[in-house]
DNA sequence: CCACATTCGTTCACCTTTCAACTTCTTAGG
DNA sequence: CCTAAGAAGTTGAAAGGTGAACGAATGTGG
């Protein structure tokens, strides 16, 4: 069924490849999703905790934080509420902005965090890093970086 | 602030490796939604449409298009309704059981489908497998082909 | 200074996904 | 047979996501 006329098809090395590679994101989600589950949280929950733990204060400006996440303002903004109605973070006013607002991490945020970061790293070894030899998950690393440095500069792009 | 305490954590090896899978996922499938967009279709709809294309008499039972694209029932539901209304596939009865439907490929969504498939896979190779060497597209699948073997087999358990 | 464009974040209307309930049909056990 | 268990799909309400429009505040060039 598959002919090889010229430039625009995948070679079935390719092919394979990149099948492989979309399935495994799929799945990958689902299972973590699913590993989270049971703390009430999701991954889009979590990784905003992470990046607030993270941050200077424990407190990021909503646009950095929407751009840390690749998310757009508004699904932020929709997400805050929600994470602010669990307690998990709260608004608070910039000083320095007065259009501007910070999300902070609360203290029953940053207890969620230490709590739940252990399961969490422990799902993601047990489905994604200890599967794979050290080596191989180097090159993996090697594979995707510069995929991850082109779709980096595309981003928003014509 | 990052301590070596025990097993749980993450080197900065796997971290990082970790982090740019993560990266790389989110900006590919917005990416590649992206490129769809202007023929009207989404990384779902066009996934279904391959997947009926590939099948025997360009048709599939729902419930086996959805354990193929990873849906739930309900959502594939929802849709092929959506698709039936754009004149993509159609459902047709089942006559060896009758509870069951079929998805059928309608001529409109193989057009379609020829139509599209050229431009999306040049979006795959823009933004994906023209960007490494073979080798490298060979050890990623070689890397990841372990953890999608492992994930199959988790799916659907406690 | 003062318009004008821009940035920040929210809101609204609309679309998609999820979850549980439900109908219809099939299959297996007694 | 007949009933109970289960599978196939759909449905509807609630939750989540998207994109345009908006108000408020800031920055900028004349």
């Amino acid at each position: 069924m598959e002919t090889e006329t010229a430039m625009p098809w995948l070679t079935d090395e390719e092919q394979c490849a990149w099948r492989t590679h979309l399935e495994v994101n799929r799945l990958l989600n689902y299972q973590l999703e699913k590993d989270l589950q049971p703390f009430g949280l999701t991954m889009n929950d979590y990784e905003i905790l992470v990046n607030l733990s993270e941050a200077e204060d424990l407190r990021m400006r909503m646009s950095d934080l929407a751009a840390a996440t690749l998310q757009s303002k508004s699904r932020l903004s929709h997400q805050i509420t929600r994470m602010e109605n669990a307690g998990l973070v709260r608004r608070e006013n910039c000083e320095s902005d007065r259009r501007g607002l910070y999300t902070v991490l609360t203290d029953y945020g940053m207890e969620t965090m230490r709590k739940v970061a252990p399961h969490h790293v422990a799902s993601v070894r047990r489905h994604f890093v200890d599967l794979v030899s050290p080596q191989e998950l180097g090159s993996l690393r090697q594979a995707l970086s510069p995929i991850a440095e082109h779709l980096r500069s595309q981003r928003g792009k014509p």
